[in-house]
RNA sequence: UCCCCGGUAGCUCAAUCGGCAGAGCGGCGGGCUGUUAACCCGUAGGUUGCAGGUUCGAGUCCUGCCCGGGGAGCCA
């Protein structure tokens, strides 16, 4: 008996008519006594293999007792197109082999808590909402990586270890560097700045850390961050990328990603509005609208949850607020030299109530002023010396911003919370699994 | 660190005014040739987070503690 050749349930569309075999396991099983309807899995799809009583041997039939949830399974049978069948496909099963048998798989069909899914996430990835976050994932990194490979911008990796901090040390998780302090990155900024230096236009992509005991939706301790920085750039210049970047990304996410769109069951006509150009407004402005919306604001403060929810719900598209009060941003943020205690800053807020999943904006780059601000921020200057050298060698105007993936997964996707958006969620006090 | 909510079967939850601790799912046994988180019949399964208090009587009220969730501050 000649052994079918194997192949990935997304290809099955390929194959219809022949036989072939599925390696993945078992999703969810359905009988009505001689009918038997296993759904499998194999990390690509999900397909339906239909197992009929008179058509295979009793043995085969009489192995769906054996076939718990979760088990490992391998499938041969022939490819049919079927409008009954979830995915329109289905396997008209020819024999069915038992790889491995899952006892008691703790993660049902039906709902679970929080409490009781987060510590089984190994498993909990499995699921089908959590396989297509992950599919989510996957696809805008790359999408990441093109454009900016499209824009002839150089990727830098930045240190993870770090000897101080960029904007103080509370918030650091410290390490210790042979008999030294060091720090894991909060941010890859200042070195995308000695590269732009030297590449022009740059961009760094990995993992940060902030040791904040942040308990929201919208933290993470461990997250990854996309940083660009382009030497000779303004506020404006880098407005104009950060909004051709999050349209290229919903975009990318919308052309190759509307099957796991579907499984999260996100409204993708909210997504399909964000197009160019996004509403640029003064922090000023966004002042008004959370005042108008009647919320307890002291003008001059950061936003919180609540007015950045306020106002990224006046508009349907992401919106960038510039021009903050300079004393609520970083030592490093150029100010308007109209308006000195306004910072050339923007953040960008995600619509829906999101919040914000970029910060960024054009940086101080005359020493003197520079060295003014770091005493000013009570930083230890000896810590910068390397830092002021960019503005001693060759310093030009330069800006960047970064972007936060799981907040824009979280967005895109339409998930609640950012612990879903990452494989490994590392969360205030928990570090398991 | 602060504020709010919760802890009852393996899971998700219910239990009126303080009055016999229940359901669905999952498990187990049976039935069903087109199921879509299948359905139908039957069945097992409990230290109601812990300690104390009030009461004839506490899952329910009170005190303390433990654990979990949500949010604030901070930020992406």
């Amino acid at each position: 008996m000649s052994r079918p050749k194997p192949v990935y349930i997304e290809d099955l569309k390929h194959h219809v008519g022949q036989e072939v075999e599925i390696r993945g396991w078992l999703y969810n099983k359905r009988s009505s006594g001689k009918i038997h309807f296993l759904i499998v899995r194999d990390g690509s799809g999900f397909v339906q293999g239909v197992v009929l009583k008179n058509q295979v041997p009793e043995e085969v039939f009489d192995l769906y007792d054996e076939l718990t949830l979760e088990s490992s399974v391998i499938l041969r049978g022939v490819v049919r197109e079927e409008p009954r069948a979830p995915g329109g496909y289905e396997l008209q099963v020819t024999d069915v082999q038992l790889v491995h048998q899952a006892k008691d798989y703790p993660i049902t069909k039906k709902e679970h808590g929080i409490g009781f899914l987060l510590p089984r996430r190994h498993l909990w990835l499995r699921s089908r909402k959590q396989w297509a976050l992950m599919r989510i994932r996957s696809e805008l990194e790359k999408a990441i990586a093109d454009f900016f490979e499209d824009r002839k911008f150089v990727r830098i990796d930045a240190p993870i270890l770090t000897p101080a901090a960029v904007e103080g040390t509370t918030t650091l998780f410290e390490t210790d560097y042979f008999g030294e302090k060091a720090y894991l990155s909060q941010s890859g900024q200042l070195y995308m700045e000695a590269a732009a230096m030297a590449h022009g236009k740059v961009y760094c992509f990995g993992p940060t850390f902030r040791a904040e005991k942040s308990k929201t939706r919208r933290h993470l301790m461990e997250f990854w961050m996309v940083e660009p920085e382009v030497a000779y750039a303004t506020l404006e210049d880098i407005m104009d990328l950060a909004e051709d970047f999050v349209v290229y990304l919903v975009e990318r996410i919308l052309e190759r990603r509307r099957e796991e769109l579907k499984i999260l069951e996100r409204d993708t006509s909210k997504l399909e509005k964000v197009k160019k150009p996004f509403p640029r407004i003064y922090y000023s402005e966004a002042v008004n609208i959370i005042q108008a919306a009647g919320l307890p604001f002291k003008p001059g403060e950061d936003f919180g949850g609540d007015e950045e929810t306020v106002i990224s719900e006046s508009f349907e598209k992401p919106v960038m607020v510039h021009h903050y009060p300079a004393r609520i941003k970083a030592f490093y943020m150029k100010r308007d030299p109209k308006e000195p205690d306004l910072s050339l800053s923007v953040d960008m807020l995600a619509p829906e109530g999101y919040g914000e999943i970029i910060g960024g904006g054009q940086r101080e780059d005359d020493y003197e002023t520079l060295v003014q601000r770091i005493r000013e921020y009570n930083l230890p200057l000896e810590s910068y010396e390397w830092y002021l050298d960019l503005r001693r060698y060759g310093s030009v105007p330069h800006a960047g911003f970064g972007l936060g993936l799981e907040r824009t997964i979280a967005w895109i996707a339409g998930v609640r919370h950012v612990r879903e958006a990452i494989p490994f969620p590392r969360l205030l006090e928990k570090i398991y699994p």
